[in-house]
DNA sequence: ATTCACACTGCAATCGTTTGCGGAAACGTA
DNA sequence: TACGTTTCCGCAAACGATTGCAGTGTGAAT
């Protein structure tokens, strides 16, 4: 026989040699049953066993520092302490932070997440749902949502614990937290109106999420608060929460020769763009245009001029979405329901009164 | 009995209800025993069964919709096709550019890898480590990694396969795939020199890291290279990747009256506290003094001035790392390498040539 | 006709837990 | 003393796969 691979154990061959113990370890140690160590180690089912065998056991289970196999009790209770966090893609900065607020809250009960990025593919978003399903996790949080989602609709109504972070359905009692696009974007028109602004533009994002529908309605809604023309010429639809969407919707704008002071940008990516655009037309923000984002992404406040933008807690979303599921998993019937975060604007130096015409 | 709660299944008790299909059901369907269907769906095992019989199962399989229980899977045969990756902070826009690399490629070889963030608290590394080697994780990737790092270094010493992106550890032999950062220095100085400048001042990162140290180093080697002066006022050495800390040092180099027309900051971050930091003084970059950075962040372009900085391969160090890992896993026993992938200088608005004195 | 090799497949154990069921003490009560 | 309750614990069957071993049957070689 060959010598053993280097990097492999001595294998379990050897007599009491360090594989992790098992629960009939511990068991054959304490003097007890397997099934006694079980319920022993168990604290749901503690009171079952005399407390002075369940103190040896825990006693037993620690010298020898025992950890239950995760995998042997997944598959004997079909659960397994985890959920599956399911994200567009990680690299786009308002992701991150919503996965650790889930993390921290799950972490701080036992649960943990898996995180899978689908790349905005739903056939990607498909299998890594079916496996993580195959994996028995407890439920599910989509920062994926699309305002007509069929797969989260199918997968919520067959029963499968879900909820949703960021985005949400068109119309569904799938639990969600979000940010409160429509007092975000209240926000931001009242500091655009204050500063005398009256002839904002809009770039609207994607109108297949609902962050890009509700902030578009929420713009409409403002204009009429406060009197102002809401004519279709002011408003551009931009097809993705880019940069370059945004330069282009910008520009074209200014080619169509329409007359705006202010820009109200779907989001800072957006807003970025637009910066873009002025820039090339040798215009300046805030001199000629203001112009506020959305999100606050990191590094905003370095750009220059530093972005005024509101900000959404995305930290705290995650954190309400994994309390959410939680909840969600220890009381299945209870009453579903959706939270909306306040959103907050960060007045930077993006925006100024406009000039005196 | 109360009605079952709502978002629950039926239930395996109802004959042929919505349960997943186990090997069993495929391995009835098909009149053959467990066994052999197991042998048949397996690639590797399939050679075992009749060409016609394992045709059948397969066929029976498909129809059925069958997918294996990965955890009794895992639980049999100790292996998951999985791997874990270590990260220390996913908010960090270096790291999920990584994390793509590596998914992607391991992805396209049928493994997945669970994220944990460490917040680089060792504690959490070691429970996270702890948590998924219980989950037959079959290796591991580190993003973690210090120049002194007990805990990697048993790890990897006990024979699991281990790899470290990014980062490496001082002396050992542990495989890992880093950027050239002694090569991307040295790009980075014959830029300033080149330029003109004389006095070039760093600020050197933490120095328990090995991205620290190798800038350092390669740093004071092209002061040599150079011929110019390697002063110890030179060099600022920062506590912490932040910007707070680039900023300090910064300005602590302006107080004690060192003179310097460029700086090569660490990274980007320590380089957006030296924009601070000038500013905060009434320097102009690059007027009076040029700065490059290092990583070439998401939006350090929109910076102004525009930064000049040393690009990292991030997306390709990840890549490159699982396949190091996935080479590793089939053949444990190959001699390990590590890879050094080559850093490229973008240039951008924050180097000019130094005033004339 | 006997032996042998080979291809194929079934049996049963196993991975490490959990849990329904039943038995054996121990205890209280009549 | 007899009997019903508890309390505690062990037995064994799961969960859904993989795999060493042993068997069967076929065809070829002697």
């Amino acid at each position: 026989m060959p010598p053993p691979p280097p990097g492999t154990e001595p294998g379990p061959r050897t007599a009491s040699v360090a594989r992790r113990p098992t629960l009939k370890d511990v068991a054959g140690e304490a003097g007890v049953h397997p099934a006694t160590a079980s319920r022993a180690l168990n604290p749901g089912t503690r009171h079952l066993v005399n407390d002075e065998t369940a103190q040896r056991v825990l006693q037993v289970a620690d010298t020898l520092g025992y950890q239950p196999n995760p995998i042997a009790r997944s598959l004997k209770t079909a659960r397994s302490a985890s959920i599956g966090l399911v994200i567009p893609d990680l690299t786009n900065p308002l992701f991150p932070p919503i996965v650790r607020g889930i993390e921290d809250v799950l972490g701080g009960v036992g649960y943990n997440a898996w995180i899978v990025n689908t790349d905005n593919d739903p056939a990607r978003e498909t299998a890594a749902v079916e496996s993580l399903r195959s994996r028995s996790v407890e439920g599910f949080v989509f920062a994926t949502g699309r305002l007509h989602h069929p797969f989260i609709e199918r997968l919520a109504a067959g029963g499968t614990p879900t909820v949703l972070v960021n985005r949400r359905l068109a119309v569904s009692d799938i639990p969600s937290v979000t940010g409160d696009d429509a007092g975000g974007v209240a926000i931001a028109m009242r500091h655009l109106v204050d500063l005398g602004h009256r002839r904002i533009v809009h770039l609207a994002g994607p109108q297949d999420l609902s962050t890009g529908v509700n902030r578009l309605r929420a713009f409409r809604q403002a204009l009429e608060d406060h009197g102002l023309e809401d004519s279709p010429a002011r408003l551009k639809l931009c097809s993705a929460w880019a940069e370059s969407a945004g330069a282009k919707a910008v520009t074209e704008l200014l080619d169509d020769g329409v007359e705006f002071t202010a820009v109200l940008a779907g989001n800072d990516l957006l807003a970025l763009g637009c910066y873009d655009a002025l820039a090339g037309r040798g215009l300046s923000c805030p001199g000629d245009v203001s112009v506020v984002g959305f999100n606050d992404m990191p590094f905003v406040d370095k750009l220059s001029p530093p972005l005024t933008t509101v900000r959404i807690p995305h930290y705290e979303l995650g954190a309400e979405a994994a309390h959410l599921l939680l909840e969600r998993l220890r009381a299945p019937d209870r009453t579903t329901r959706s939270i909306l975060l306040p959103l907050t604007l960060v007045d930077r130096q993006s925006t100024a009164p406009p000039r005196l015409l």
